[in-house]
DNA sequence: CTTAGGG
DNA sequence: CCCTAAG
């Protein structure tokens, strides 16, 4: 855990106890305790009101002498969390009590992949100011997704709900101040609720992810980086996983601090990190650039289904901005391809059940729900996709060879 | 930049 | 998931 000064870490309770708090509610911090549990508890606190969330999310900010301490806030977190995406994502996936605790955890969740979120959190400065960049951005919704409930994930709603009312519900409005406010405090304590069942991922993983969203969302799509990358040629192994456009950050830092980048390197790009750097060192010529492969989770697949469903076959990039907001690393295009499977699964699906039974087992993916399925090849056939022209000889057996050559080359991305 | 298609 | 072409 070399560079960020572990043994520091037992420290940071104190550290943050000794800041002013002084408008901050009383209750929030029982002044107590131990360590972590201590943060914890103030996280977690369920009851305490909006004043202590606005404090902590640097509303109240300036208050706290936060700027002479800085430094030692900081580095009394624990960087040596991996980002355990599949764990995190099954408890969101279990917590559907509703569609915007799940998006906003996924928000969440989703940035702790991201290395430059990590560097980030040196900077309590920038994530002071971004934090509340970040409120108001919550507050100012553009899509209202802070009253966004689609009958996916509202079981509030059983019945399914008219389109007109559902463009309705997503509209900003009046009390989306309101709302966000509570909001906030809610995925707040459901969010630290995840953060204290794993030890590993720290407050300061939350905390510069909020400094990080809204910085630059859609201007993170790869292609500019990539194609740059094909005119320059290659890159130096030692750095290979920054194939990916970074922020400042992460390149000031690999360069000034090289003994500590491998040791770092490990712990927070953990997989992805690990592949290409494998794969570079032997043949570079071979997936070279390839961003880590995701597995779509049915959550995901859920999302997807009703992105379509409510924008229609072709408007990736509304459902990506909608229902992928805060999974950055969803593309539009992304976001397609994994809808053209899901067609090709659809119809595979429908066509035979023991030989894709066998494949599921064996590639041991969790398969795609049935009604999910179902609601696919609804979709499919009410909006036309122009993949259905290769699809339609699904039905017949004559091209039946065909068809599992495509089976075998589909990926699970 | 966004889509559609093919790799 | 990547890459490219076309609008």
């Amino acid at each position: 855990m070399g560079p960020f000064e572990m043994d520091r870490a037992p420290d940071f309770p104190e550290t943050f106890a000794g800041l002013k708090y002084d408008s901050v509610d009383e209750n929030v911090f029982h002044s107590s305790e131990d360590k972590m549990s201590n943060m914890k508890h103030f996280l977690m606190e369920p009851k305490h009101d909006n004043i202590a969330v606005d404090s902590f999310l640097g509303l109240g900010m300036e208050n706290m002498g936060i700027g002479s301490n800085m430094e030692e806030f900081s580095h009394g977190f624990d960087f040596s969390f991996l980002p355990d995406y599949g764990g995190l994502d099954y408890c969101s996936t279990q917590d559907v009590e509703a569609g915007l605790e799940l998006e906003i955890l996924d928000g969440f969740l989703d940035e702790v992949d991201e290395v430059e979120d990590i560097y980030a959190s040196h900077n309590l400065s920038s994530i002071e100011t971004e934090v509340k960049k970040k409120v108001s951005e919550l507050d100012g919704d553009p899509y209202g997704l802070m009253n966004f409930s689609s009958e996916t994930y509202s079981p509030r709603i059983s019945g399914s709900i008219g389109l007109s009312e559902w463009s309705k519900e997503t509209v900003p409005n009046a009390e989306s101040k309101n709302v966000s406010s509570d909001k906030i405090k809610d995925s707040l304590d459901t969010h630290c609720f995840y953060a204290s069942e794993d030890d590993r991922k720290p407050l300061s993983t939350f905390i510069s992810s909020w400094g990080k969203r809204g910085k630059n969302r859609k201007k993170n799509l790869r292609n500019t980086a990539c194609s740059r990358l094909n005119s320059s040629g290659r890159r130096m192994s030692s750095v290979s996983y920054d194939f990916r456009p970074r922020k400042g950050p992460m390149k000031k830092y690999i360069q000034t601090s090289t003994e500590n980048t491998l040791s770092d390197d490990d712990q927070l790009t953990s997989s992805e990190s690990e592949d290409d750097i494998s794969v570079t060192n032997t043949s570079k010529s071979r997936s070279d650039r390839r961003k880590h492969q995701r597995m779509w989770t049915v959550d995901e697949v859920v999302k997807l289904v009703d992105g379509i469903s409510h924008f229609g076959v072709g408007k990736w990039t509304d459902i990506k901005n909608l229902f992928f907001h805060s999974a950055s690393y969803r593309t539009p295009v992304d976001i397609r391809d994994k809808w053209r499977n899901l067609l090709k699964a659809s119809y595979t699906e429908k066509r035979n059940d023991s030989i894709q039974a066998e494949e599921k087992r064996r590639s041991g993916v969790y398969p795609i729900p049935k009604d999910i399925l179902h609601r696919v090849r609804e979709l499919a056939s009410l909006h036309p996709y122009p993949l259905s022209k290769s699809l339609s000889f699904a039905h017949d057996s004559s091209r039946s060879l065909s068809i599992s050559r495509k089976k075998k080359k589909k990926n699970e991305y």
